[in-house]
RNA sequence: GGAGGGGUACCAAAGCGGUCAAAUGGGGCGGGCUGUAAACCCGUUGACUUCGGUCUUCGAAAGUUCGAAUCUUUCCCCCUCCA
């Protein structure tokens, strides 16, 4: 297993469980194969929960395999109960499509597209599974499961021991995304399925139905839950959720996200969210003796992968602006105000809680309460303070919340 | 179908006629310390306010009372046990 897929795969800590994993490993280094992972579509992007899934799509692609995305607009609309305690809720197709429209322009940004044989393809199940006949599934792929095992599968097994309810409709679900991947085997010849560790159990169905449909063998890869060192659920900040497109998550947030991280969680994290060799993050990580440095490392270059190289640089000067040299960096958050009203003067309070830094006015005052607001890098105390001509300079003043949230207001 | 227990703020959980915008813990936010880290310590955590207060909130609705998260009735939902 040297230089290879499943040996990069394993190295950087992506497996958590395969079926076969010596065959697949056979199988991959002899020639290219073709994998698939699904996504869920029911919000407008995905978040970085997801983007383990989207590196592994990558590293297929840097060994010569192809990706498959499958964009579960079918599957979505039935809902997994993987992982869940309550039914989620259902969308539109409407919805479903645009969801599946933004989402896509993610993998647009982060997988290659030059090279013919790796190029991915993107599939929606909703092409086959809404064309499906009821009685005919039933008796082509319904025969092939049974409720005894079903009811083994700790999607279900979990829904019913804890007495929540679980409808017909979600029960289906693991029969829709095994006949995916027996469609996707016989469309694209797909021989693998990955997914996240709470998938296991609907991988395996898939490789089942393909083995007793058509007799062939398949595989199914799962990749571990992300556990931070401090316990909590990876991905939240005090932005909320850290999406992957633009438009819900700045590209400046998102590389302070990475800037962020916890000490103990940056190592695992560069094997994870970078392509930086295995060994050259060995090396990096026992040589250099200011963890910062491998923090800004890991920030550059897990959103060069997102948002490109100029925008991540950019990120990292905008960084370096506010909290190294304490300046007002040009490219933090911009909140406008007309110069009409700056001359009656605006109460902080009302700008601040109008524009979102705050969720109240009596959050605003409670921040500027507990020193918690500054103006042009002095506190402001007082709850009534306006902001006058005299308190811009050209045109421009900066606002702190805290010590990381940075606001340029400008003049307009 | 029968018997019991319960629904309280972001979550968990106390309160069981006025002193309750509601104990306590977690989480969040802010401050201190630091390295834009962790740990720790402090403050804060419904909204609006002319900072005097005012308004809305304890599953939903109606009622008793000067006064209800707390009592009564009906309804909805959840849990445990029995059939």
């Amino acid at each position: 297993m040297k230089n290879k897929f499943l040996a990069e795969m394993q190295s950087r800590g992506y497996i958590s469980q395969c079926t076969d994993i010596e065959k697949l490993n056979e199988i991959s280094n002899k020639k290219s194969i073709s994998g698939y992972i699904g996504f869920d579509c029911t919000a407008s992007s995905l978040h970085v929960g997801s983007l383990l899934q989207i590196m592994i799509l990558k590293l297929m692609q840097k060994h010569g395999h192809r990706p498959i995305v499958l964009l579960g607009g079918g599957t979505t609309l039935i809902g997994d109960p993987s992982g869940k305690d309550s039914t989620r809720k259902i969308l539109k197709q409407m919805e479903i499509n645009k969801n599946i429209k933004s989402i896509k322009k993610v993998f647009k940004k982060v997988l290659d597209f030059s090279n013919n044989k790796t190029r991915p393809i993107f599939v929606d199940n909703s092409h086959w599974l809404t064309k499906l006949k009821y009685i005919q599934f039933l008796r082509d792929i319904g025969s092939y499961f049974t409720i005894n095992k079903m009811l083994t599968f700790d999607s279900v097994k979990l829904r019913l021991e804890r007495e929540q309810s679980l409808s017909y409709m979600e029960f289906n679900y693991m029969i829709l995304q095994a006949y995916d991947f027996y469609q996707l085997f016989k469309k694209e010849n797909c021989i693998l399925q990955i997914g996240g560790s709470d998938q296991w159990g609907n991988i395996i169905n898939g490789i089942d139905l393909i083995r007793r449909i058509l007799k062939k063998e398949s595989f199914g890869l799962t990749s571990p839950l992300i556990t931070l060192a401090s316990g909590a659920k990876m991905g939240k900040t005090e932005k909320g959720a850290v999406w992957l497109n633009e438009k819900l998550f700045s590209v400046y947030d998102y590389w302070q996200f990475w800037r962020n991280v916890d000490d103990r969680d940056v190592k695992k994290f560069l094997y994870f969210f970078t392509e930086i060799e295995y060994e050259k993050i060995n090396t990096l990580c026992e040589k250099e003796e200011n963890i910062n440095n491998l923090k800004i490392l890991l920030a550059n270059q897990a959103t060069s992968i997102l948002h490109g190289k100029s925008a991540a640089k950019k990120a990292q000067k905008t960084a370096k602006e506010t909290f190294e040299d304490k300046s007002l960096s040009l490219n933090l958050p911009e909140i406008k105000v007309n110069s009409e009203e700056v001359k009656k003067g605006i109460s902080l309070i009302d700008l601040l809680s109008v524009n979102g830094v705050m969720s109240s006015k009596s959050e605003a005052r409670r921040a500027i309460l507990n020193n918690g607001l500054k103006i042009n890098d002095k506190l402001v105390g007082d709850i009534k303070r306006t902001l006058k001509s005299e308190d811009f300079e050209e045109k421009i003043l900066k606002i702190s919340y805290g010590k990381k949230k940075h606001y340029k207001v400008k003049i307009i």
